[in-house]
DNA sequence: ATTAAAACAATAATAGTTATCATTTTTATT
DNA sequence: AATAAAAATGATAACTATTATTGTTTTAAT
């Protein structure tokens, strides 16, 4: 009993995140989108983005920026984020699943998940910064 | 040789989140100063928020919410955050320096610090939802 | 007291997102 | 294949949070 139709705009929308490993915001699929089906409105894709994320089918990544960003990778993961250019990296390594635990002993109250970022600089914004200094 | 000049309103501002655990949003901190100084404009405390963070006398709470949230508590720390509430507390234990090493040796790059935040149920809303199944 | 730098209040402008609505598309049923 | 109800769409208005602008006031060093 699924209450959703199908639609061209969702497919092309999370065959776009599903895609990349970049961590698009709903700016960057529209327009990536619009060289795909070049009437979609930006309204069809933050629409779809969200009924994405409630069907689980990605991940809307938690971190403070200024836009929402969005996740194809749909195994629970850490993120890296660059302070030079805000990309998004995901970390490729298991989760701890014991810090739920671990904050639970801390905290009164029920502690469902957790989400652990790690700023820094990405590689390519090191490399950037060397090339500049030598 | 600083160059910021001392305010009434970023006094007030910095006071108001130095002795309040709520994680205050600027529009709540706008609306506790305004009691206090009816004239404050938005825009001030706005820029005195962001002032006070670069000065390191308050820290912007790294959660991916509507608004930004603010914290008087300097000392490195993480955050549970109510999925029902958005209540934001603070986790009262030292944090896992050793993280940032871990995940230096899955990640190119270099990792300056990590935030760490839990989601879940706090107590009052455990309460409230205990109380309304009985 | 003078003066330049900084901060202010008021408000306009911007960015990101959500809501509205008339039209079109999907999908289940005939 | 035709019908019809539900859902999705494009266009656009509205909204929320934040930043920028500007003329005036306050601060603090001389």
């Amino acid at each position: 009993m699924n209450t959703s139709k199908r639609s061209k705009q969702r497919d092309t929308i999370l065959e776009i995140i599903k895609n990349t490993k970049s961590h698009p915001s709903a700016d960057v699929v529209y327009n990536s989108a619009r060289k795909i089906m070049p009437n979609i409105s930006l309204g069809t894709v933050y629409r779809n983005l969200s009924k994405l994320v409630e069907e689980n089918l990605i991940i809307k990544v938690d971190i403070s920026a200024g836009a929402e960003h969005f996740d194809g990778n749909i195994h629970p993961h850490y993120h890296f984020v660059c302070a030079e250019c805000d990309s998004i990296y995901d970390i490729d390594a298991a989760p701890f699943t014991e810090l739920n635990a671990w904050a639970s002993r801390l905290f009164r109250g029920d502690v469902y998940k957790h989400s652990l970022n790690f700023l820094g600089l990405c590689e390519a914004c090191k490399r950037k910064k060397y090339n500049e200094e030598s």
